[in-house]
RNA sequence: GCGUCCGUAGCUCAAUUGGAUAGAGCUUCUGACUUCGGAUCAGAAGGUUGCAGGUUCAAGUCCUGCCGGACGCACCA
């Protein structure tokens, strides 16, 4: 984006130092430099107070593509630069850092409008993105696992976040219904069903009619045919089959709907591979027609175009010393589509339908490739329709076992979801039942669910969302530390003190000591917080801002008597409380997860 | 074999994607006032960011090589 397209009519209407300091900067580099991307001119939090609260690196990488004394930038930036109102005086600092320095008036204003009401800490984006968010995605007849927390989690904290930025958001859930899987589970279902074990636990039940089947499929080829007939009658609509596949659907749906509500997931559409099933002897055709796509060995798959340095292309491989086809399959040899021709009527159908700008694949790493593959492909099909969004695969790592191993149980099965739920409520109510004895049966089983699902849900949120992790029972329900527990556990301090004082929401706000400064600063970060979050689809941003917060919180509330101060002070620090409450609330709800006035 | 990602404190992880003195938690050790909740706080200890080069004002981050690991390599999703 270039600075002609950027007119701020809301200029005047930031209402938060960083924001207003970082447009005016905006408009004074355009002065200078007609031509820099505003995008790249951005105010970030100083790395250490001493420094400043906010600066901009921006200057040095401006100066270096135009081979401009960084120091020399800075002075002319500063003398277009009225930032006043909000700052001390800036200062350039090392190779051409621009340091800010809140003045307190502007601190306090800002605070004073946030106790009133007036906003918490954060803007509506100028510009409202439309995004279609993708993610969770479980398959039909399988337990959901650990695995599904990260999507459904991450997903669900992103979709959370960008809407509260004033984006306009459409969450998918991608259900696996529909494949070759099909196949071993009808006759499963026909041949071997257990019918009492499927109304006590219906997906461990197809779970089993899967596993037996599946080997003895890799056993004996004949049993791999009576599947594949199965799978054959199903596409082509039998009556039976397709009686017997909704009924899987059904009973899964249930199980998946059971989960969502324990963690508060929901989504706005439920879009099921089979969703897209009509559409795709077309999707297949257009793309033969077109010459996007080709035969090969009786399958029909996408090849490079060639337009790509062999390196970069998608559809080439390294092998024997030259470049190989590696083409995105889209029809296979016995005539059945697979996860890409669905892919690609995915998009072509949210596109049609919803029109955004943007959408967002929460989906693990190790499928990077086929996003590749899939993207490029959907480019090549529909040039001007993809001109017009961004596809993005926000790819997450894998959870491993304390041998390094993606993570299984003793026994070799991955560990439930709702299992892991489980005892993660069971472990916060020992603890919980421990220290408030006085509490009643439901009152401690209510903490125990608000605690234990926070305390999983943070665990798995904290690290980047890139890396794998190693999974550990006891960091996952950790209640010390860097955990929710920690945060929930500030947020009724809080709420402790407000059981006992009037609310101090029309105060003068006064900041005195050090601790109360720190923290009120770090409550104006809030907002530049959740504009990363939004960027770059990392909710651990959040998480960091919001230990942080509560840790500095802790550290007020162990120096600044609240209650017992002068009635001006005591005023003020009741509103600095409150404002920490709001955020430790709003930020973890962010994050799905909830708060409890005590525990 | 090819490709992708990774290697940071004893352990588990950060580091806003090239920014200032690499930060937390756990563990260990030392402290916390008859003040609002000790699921807490203050402090200490712990690092040649796998190794060797290179690029530049600046490298955990980018490039090259090596060592070690994970994942993925047409007709499962």
């Amino acid at each position: 984006m270039q600075f002609a397209d950027c007119v701020h009519p809301w200029l005047n209407s930031a209402v938060l130092p960083h924001k207003q300091i970082e447009l005016k900067l905006q408009a004074a580099v355009r002065e200078v430099l007609p031509d820099a991307p505003a995008a790249k001119v951005l105010v970030r939090p100083c790395p250490d107070p001493k420094f400043g609260d906010y600066q901009t690196n921006a200057l040095m990488s401006l100066a270096k593509a135009r081979k401009l004394n960084p120091r020399q930038l800075a002075e002319q930036v500063i003398a277009k630069l009225d930032v006043s109102d909000t700052c001390e005086k800036v200062e350039i600092a090392g190779a051409g850092f621009l340091n800010f320095r809140l003045k307190n008036t502007a601190l306090v204003q800002t605070l004073g409008a946030a106790a009133r009401g007036e906003h918490l800490f954060f803007e509506k984006a100028a510009a409202p993105r439309s995004i279609v968010i993708d993610f969770s995605s479980p398959n039909v007849a399988k337990p959901m696992h650990v695995g599904h927390i990260r999507s459904t989690g991450i997903g669900d904290a992103l979709q959370r976040a960008v809407r509260l930025l004033g984006h306009r958001v459409v969450t998918d859930n991608h259900i696996g219904d529909w494949g070759t899987q099909f196949g071993k589970l009808l006759l499963g279902w026909k041949q071997i069903l257990d019918r009492p074990a499927l109304e006590r636990d219906a997906i461990a039940e197809l779970e089993r009619l899967y596993k037996i089947i599946n080997a003895e499929c890799d056993a004996n080829l004949s049993r791999l045919e009576e599947a594949k007939a199965e799978l054959v009658k199903l596409q082509a609509g039998d009556t039976e089959n397709i009686g017997i596949w909704k009924e899987m659907i059904r009973l899964s749906q249930k199980q998946f709907d059971e989960i969502y509500g324990r963690l508060g997931v929901k989504f706005d559409v439920t879009l099921g591979e089979s969703f897209y099933n009509p559409q795709l002897p077309g999707v297949v055709n257009d793309l033969l027609q077109r010459g996007i796509a080709r035969e090969s060995e009786g399958a029909v798959g996408v090849f490079s175009d060639h337009t790509l340095p062999p390196k970069e292309d998608p559809f080439l491989v390294h092998r024997d010393g030259e470049w190989a086809d590696d083409p995105a399959l889209v029809r296979k040899s016995d005539g059945g589509f697979n996860y890409t021709t669905t892919d690609l009527a995915t998009i072509d159908y949210r596109l049609k339908t919803w029109k955004p700008e943007e959408i967002i694949y929460v989906v693990d790493d190790r499928q990077s490739a086929h996003f590749k593959k899939l993207f490029a492909t959907f480019t090549r099909w529909q040039p001007d329709a993809a001109k017009r969004v961004t596809l993005l695969h926000a790819g997450f790592g894998k959870i491993l076992g304390e041998d390094g191993k993606p993570f299984k149980t003793r026994s070799g099965d991955t560990v439930k979801l709702g299992d892991l739920l489980d005892e993660a409520l069971e472990r916060a109510y020992k603890i919980v039942a421990e220290k408030n004895t006085e509490l009643s049966e439901a009152q401690k089983r209510e903490i125990a669910r608000v605690v234990g699902l926070g305390a999983v849900k943070y665990a798995d949120l904290l690290p980047n969302r890139q890396s794998d992790y190693v999974f550990s029972w006891d960091k996952m329900l950790a209640l010390t530390g860097n955990t929710a527990p920690y945060l929930q556990y500030a947020y009724t301090r809080i709420k402790s003190i407000f059981r006992k004082a009037e609310s101090g929401q029309k105060a003068e706000i006064i900041l005195a000591d050090a601790h109360e400064i720190t923290l009120a600063k770090h409550l104006l970060n809030f907002g530049l917080t959740l504009e990363a979050v939004a960027d770059e689809y990392r909710p651990n941003f959040l998480c960091n801002y919001l230990y942080e917060l509560a840790s500095k919180f802790t550290s007020f509330y162990e120096n600044c008597p609240v209650l017992k101060a002068d009635d001006a002070t005591r005023a003020s620090r009741l509103a600095l409380c409150d404002l920490t409450a709001k955020v430790l609330k709003q930020g973890l709800e962010l994050l799905g997860i909830e708060v409890a006035e005590q525990m």
